[in-house]
DNA sequence: TGCATGTAAGTTGTGCACGACTGAATCGTA
DNA sequence: TACGATTCAGTCGTGCACAACTTACATGCA
């Protein structure tokens, strides 16, 4: 019977895929951060930043792939959380740099056994995680490379 | 340099990686299907219901993945569209059968051009595609069998 | 029949995510 | 040095996404 109907099926979708898949890995994540006080945007954003503390809201913008009218809120909720402070750029008062605390960098080893759980419970390889990494960052780089103008 | 560094790098996650790879492909879809007057979530719901056609709120949960919370708003949109009809069981009145309406039929036909053009825009082969699509949907199984409770 | 239990659906509150816009600062170029 | 174009952070409005809670109802069992 399946094979006869014309319908697109839902579970054939590789977005659907993609966005039940995310899901399930940011549910995983949110209940694991809620102990340390974080969302998973709010994780991802710092994971950034510990790895590039003082960037500007667009450098930022760009690592996460995110518009600074998202940014700047979760911004401003780190920054209430002590984690991170704002500073305006003396050069170019446009800008503001983003720079981790002392509180956020001690937050830092506290996210190590939360990704290693993660990492666990998606029962992948080290190559297997490594390919469908690779494979994600792939499509996402290709999508973008085609703006429905052109299609 | 990067191999000296302890950081855990953003674009070394896997979750990153499906985090904006998700948002990528939805962001593609957004664009097209804003001429039909879809949001993506509500894409995806009517793919399910077209593929069965008075589906409970509970059961179109189940097939989406997502909560009540998030349905019912999403499905008294739909229906402010006339796309969908809301109907209270008779046999059991706390459930509430969601039935597509000749507009909500009429708009599948238009959907089928987006999904080629989305498609094609990843420049992935049939079989690329089913194989991420079928390492995606394990890997949702898997995290979504590894409750973290059990970790 | 009467009541405890559990389930379906909806409501509310918080936090993304994005488009459209605003206002300030800077840059390019004449 | 004017001044229009551009860039940058931020605001606002809409629509998810989820947790916690409420309401309504059906069912099981005494």
């Amino acid at each position: 019977m399946a094979s006869t109907q014309d319908h697109a099926r839902l579970d054939d979708q590789l977005c659907f895929a993609l966005y039940a898949a995310s899901r399930a890995i940011s549910g995983a994540y949110r209940q694991l951060l809620a102990d340390i006080g974080l969302t998973y945007p709010q994780y991802l954003a710092m994971l950034s930043l510990w790895e590039k503390s003082g960037q500007s809201v667009a450098e930022l913008g760009d690592a996460l792939d995110l518009e600074s009218s998202t940014l700047s809120p979760l911004i401003r909720r780190l920054e209430s959380l002590g984690l991170v402070r704002r500073q305006r750029s003396d050069e170019d008062e446009r800008m503001v740099h983003v720079h981790v605390t002392d509180a956020g960098w001690k937050l830092e080893s506290r996210t190590a056994p939360v990704r290693q759980q993660v990492e666990t419970s998606t029962g992948l390889s080290d190559t297997e995680f490594a390919t469908l990494r690779e494979a994600l960052h792939h499509l996402r780089a290709t999508v973008q490379g085609h703006p429905a103008s052109s299609l």
